[in-house]
DNA sequence: CACGATTATATGTCTAGACATATATGTCAA
DNA sequence: TTGACATATATGTCTAGACATATAATCGTG
């Protein structure tokens, strides 16, 4: 332990000219528009192989950190959008992440073929069957959110067999239906009679409501509403880029 | 144009490998936990080096679509949480993005000693001063959103001297602060009478807020509120993994 | 059978080259 | 001044190797 530098950990050195870089552009010390020093300078400086700082600065330009351009530089990225990254867990995660325990009730299931109002919903020309679904969780026994949902069939058959009753229709698509595309919606209203009522909430008292669309390569899934009391639940969005 | 592939555009290989492995995911053909085939057997399936498979496999981990294992391989990850990517524009961009007008109004600006439920709010311990701001921005002379703000000025010093009167203090923060990290918060409440007065809507009708908080390498920037009509005003985002 | 030591192997990182390609920039003519 | 053309250059992709390292699997031993 004499030579080497007493670093105990060894990070790789395409990782160290990563991280090097990025602490500069997240300082500011390199804002928006500066440019990064040109491949062969930074060969130099950390005395390695062009491929390894290609690789460092790849991976900053996958992350939206800079932008390469072809003969005139790699250059520090002005923050595009302010987007936040919205973590929409699983219902049960969501909770017991609070520290608090999970309940689930089957309100109702149904299920039948397509209505007019069901394909509009569920943004398809045709549809078979579908199944409708009313659910609500809870927290420590209180409820915390209602949830409205409509599952094509025709996209998802297996989900006919599955048993509602015992596992809540989020799960249940989560762990069968492997990669979706989706889109979200959020959005306030006030409680009318019955969802005051399932929720055990004053009629007239603010709700946050989700409404989630959900694809699989360009077939709809399932379209969901969830209701929340609106001031005793947050989502919560932790970002990056602003 | 006889022996080469007609294609017309040329992918480069370590792409075309990539997208195609990208699709077996998405598809479903590789469910999640699948094991995706070795670099030596993609190096022969391809033709190429390992170099130019390892880039592929090497991008789809960064894109957290698999899972690399030292000695036993690569896998399809479970898609691990439902996130979802909100895009929250600063607000002229927001409003002009739907067709309509922007109008911005200044209402007070207040630059003051931090008290008490100012270092609260920003999360600091200590703060000199502050500026306190309320505007409000509107969409075809419609009124929009109302913001509440707080800047910390020991963090952006140069605020005290920009027009808030002209610019909103969002734009404003967004082309001088170069990078952030922010937690927003997303809840529903009902208008009381300040807020029913300043949206122009009924007393009790629901409001979406989004409370954002913004840091700049550790040092909180600005805690801003931002209060919708909730019914007329919606937050899409798209997102991908679920 | 349980547990520790050994080995085989897939990924992780890196090199010193190569040619391809887009494009900023300078040159020269209209 | 402007437009067409040539050139230089930084990045984009790729190769055929190398050694490092974590760990799954195997083997031996008590």
């Amino acid at each position: 332990m004499s030579l080497a530098t007493n670093a105990a950990d060894k990070p790789t050195l395409y990782k160290r000219i990563r991280a090097d870089i990025e602490k500069r552009i997240l300082t500011g010390e390199w804002p928006p528009g500066h440019r990064i020093p040109f491949e062969h300078q930074l060969m130099a400086r950390y005395g390695c192989s062009r491929m390894t700082v290609n690789k460092a600065l790849s991976e900053l330009a996958q992350a939206d950190l800079i932008e390469r351009r072809r003969r005139a530089g790699s250059f520090v990225r002005r923050p595009q959008h302010m987007s936040a990254v919205l973590k929409i867990a699983d219902m049960r995660a969501e909770i017991t992440a609070l520290g608090r325990s999970y309940g689930y009730e089957l309100i109702h299931r149904k299920l039948r073929a397509a209505t007019a109002a069901d394909r509009d919903r569920l943004g398809v020309k045709t549809a078979g069957k579908v199944i409708a679904i009313a659910c609500r969780h809870s927290a420590d026994d209180v409820p915390f959110a209602v949830e409205d949902r409509l599952i094509d069939l025709s996209s998802v058959p297996e989900a006919a067999s599955a048993d509602f009753a015992r596992e809540p229709p989020g799960s249940w698509l989560l762990h069968h239906v492997p990669w979706t595309e989706a889109e979200h919606t959020i959005s306030a209203i006030v409680a009318d009679d019955r969802t005051a009522e399932a929720l055990d909430i004053a009629v007239g008292a603010p709700c946050l409501v989700i409404d989630r669309y959900t694809w699989r390569s360009a077939r709809t899934i399932t379209a969901v509403r969830l209701l929340y009391p609106g001031d005793s639940h947050r989502l919560v969005a932790r970002f990056k880029g602003g």
